[in-house]
DNA sequence: CGACGTGTTGAAGGAGCTCAATCTAAGTGG
DNA sequence: CCACTTAGATTGAGCTCCTTCAACACGTCG
């Protein structure tokens, strides 16, 4: 129970630490959960809207998002994620997956047994929280993206995204906020922010004829920050990144 | 320990029931929790975006909802709560308040010290895990939102709206979906679609001239449920309130 | 009574949509 | 190595929800 032979959840373990300050039992605990890790192709669906999914899932590598669709066929997408997050801890505690999750990047996956993820936070309350909080956090994100939907321009949420994008692969110490990997479509950005793809395309050739960022294939850079921030009307207050005060110790 | 004299948090107890089964000690052990309940008056704001707030909030009577404001002054409301609701244990516990609440109509609000809350959580991980599944519902339905907003049209959003509200109140026991309160103002469920209230107006009479709904004061009577269901694309699934497994037990 | 919050209505304008075609890059099979 | 396919990006033209602006109506409350 000390050591574990694969260290595939490492990436799980620096996404908590994120919220709470774990000590070494702790964080052994956390490693030491069962686990599938599994390579996928791009596309795959990991959950589907309707399964009653018996595993929680942690995104090892690679990019996936979560979507709804609508009575008429509709899709919304609702989160982006990114190596080391825990997705779907939602659907598998709910019981009933409200919405699917999709790879958007070859990826590799870990899936763990929902009864040992409830175990675990008997076992050692201190991770509970942090997970509770990591759910928290993904809250106060659709929050965000609520007001993003509702009360923004295309122009304005389409900065907005970028500038989240940007700043959560940099906490993830996946990138530079100035020059990131953002592997999706505009057909997908366009269910983020309930456009269409056509007009995401000429919003963003706007955004980038401004200067405010450069594409580059699959890459994004941002030569000047504030500037795109601005036009973004982004804070970064909401992604809860900086805890002067942890919950506990 | 055992009983506690005022038994203002009892529907805090009953919404926590609804996500998990609790003993005699861990009801006692929330009937515990030290609170200060208050009156407040309609338009109260209980929380303030930026705020660190030190306690969380049990709406015992009233209606309240969570609102968040963009850069150019537009606002964006993002939850809408009703007596027995716990609102703001999400501000609380990730320290910084990144979205206000206020109340709707008058309303008695108990305030607990969150560290409380967070001993709670400690010594009964069970209340602590209803907890954390109430802000999970909380997350699927901020999810949902996402796809009303940015996918459905003005007339079918508004008719999910008010299936929503009405389910919800249904299985708080404060109404029956067919007849139920709704003191929103017509701004405010602007606020809540992303729309302007000349739109929501108009939209509204047209669903009532359709006798998809009626209104009365402040109340909302529904003909035909089916039928608004239809128009408003609603399926009750996200709610989560139908829970054949427990998490445990 | 006057003031204010809320609801209602009309007319004109615009942000974003629809439809439809074309272009590009990255496979894929032969 | 090239023809063929396909997913995604791009562009144009016309249209439509929804917005904006501006009145006006109604009820409540000091």
């Amino acid at each position: 129970m000390s050591t574990n032979p694969s260290p595939s959840l490492a990436p799980m373990v620096r996404k908590l630490s994120l919220w709470q300050d774990l000590n070494d039992a702790e964080r052994a605990a956390v490693l030491a959960l069962p686990h599938t890790p599994q390579r996928v192709r791009s596309g795959t669906m990991i959950v589907r809207e309707g399964d009653r999914p018996q595993h929680s899932c942690v995104l090892i590598s690679g990019f996936a998002f979560r979507q709804k669709t609508t009575g008429d066929g509709m899709r919304s997408i609702s989160a982006i994620h990114f190596a080391g997050d825990i997705v779907d801890l939602q659907n598998s505690l709910l019981g009933l997956a409200d919405h699917s999750v999709q790879t958007m990047t070859e990826a590799t996956i870990a899936l763990i047994p929902r009864e040992n993820i409830i175990q675990l936070t008997f076992a050692h309350p201190k991770v509970g929280l942090a997970m509770w909080h990591d759910t928290l956090v993904d809250g106060s994100i659709f929050r965000e993206w609520i007001a993003n939907v509702g009360r923004r321009s295309a122009r304005t949420g389409l900065a907005h995204v970028l500038c989240e994008v940007g700043t959560r692969l940099e906490a993830l110490n996946l990138g530079r906020r100035e020059e990131f990997e953002l592997p999706m479509t505009q057909e997908q950005l366009a269910d983020v922010l309930g456009l269409t793809p056509v007009h995401v395309n000429r919003t963003l050739k706007e955004l980038e004829a401004e200067g405010l960022f450069i594409r580059e294939q699959r890459r994004v850079r941002v030569p000047d920050w504030a500037r795109l921030e601005k036009v973004g009307d982004f804070n970064d207050a909401y992604l809860h990144l900086r805890h002067p005060e942890l919950l506990l110790r």
